[in-house]
DNA sequence: CTTACTTCCGTAGTCAACTACGGAGTCAAA
DNA sequence: TTTGACTCCGTAGTTGACTACGGAAGTAAG
């Protein structure tokens, strides 16, 4: 059933799921993908179930996943693994909110320093700058 | 003012700043620091004016700003150029903001999947893997 | 004065996730 | 059958911020 619909070009493929061709050999080499054989000095041919997979590559790598997780999760596919999946997402999770919480710090840091800016003082020198110097 | 006490090895320096060695000659070459003349034939010798400015750029780099940006931060430093100052860093603060907003996404779609992982279900297939196939 | 640690300097390597290039072979339309 | 687009494949380049290496020269301690 993987090659009912196997018709599609490199080209059409990578179109289908929205990427480079370049990406697509590049996913083959990283074993995202399956090396498909190449029949007789022919062009291989892809099916739904390969850009099916690409487009679970990039739904997963929108969520944070590494390629190298994202290859992990592939493993898992058949889903009769789904305690090993929730811990890969757990950890990312937990990944996920530390970035947020120095994004905050960042935010909070950034935002303070540009109201000062922006409040008239009547004197010499940037507080953005200074501040910058004592940190 | 600026040689004052210039009597740190660039070993010395380096610890004082809180980085290797080789970051110093990294930033020398980015322009980040200024390329001290070498005494015939002698070893360069740094000082407290030098420390600050490596930690003003491992200040700005928290912030989120890169070393390009640092850079011209730095060509601002005299604290005369306010308004340009804070018009880098609103671009920062516009961009964390973005970023934050990313992560906001992912976490709600992550911590949805591990819930739904974590909750009993009488079934087959895992619903992370599931979420990401339709996404 | 010797020994062992630093410094100097340029070049090359690292990581992640691609992107680019180039020459040969394949395919489809006119 | 020719032409032009596409595929194959391997290698190399990109970005950002370093990190590593190696040989020669300077320096500090004993």
């Amino acid at each position: 059933m993987e090659n009912a619909s196997a018709n599609l070009s490199i080209g059409a493929f990578a179109k289908a799921a929205g990427v480079n061709v370049e990406t697509i050999r590049f996913y083959q080499l990283r074993g995202l993908l399956p090396q498909r054989e190449r029949p007789y000095g022919r062009i291989r041919r892809y099916g739904q179930a390969d850009v099916a997979r690409v487009k679970f590559v990039k739904s997963a790598q929108r969520l944070g996943f590494s390629l190298d997780e994202v290859g992990q999760l592939l493993k898992l596919e058949d889903g009769t693994h789904c305690s090993e999946a929730a811990e890969l997402a757990t950890r990312r999770l937990a990944d996920v909110r530390a970035r947020m919480a120095d994004l905050a710090c960042m935010e909070a840091a950034l935002s303070k320093l540009v109201a000062e800016c922006q409040t008239p003082r009547g004197e010499i020198s940037c507080p953005l700058i200074a501040a910058l110097h004592d940190q």
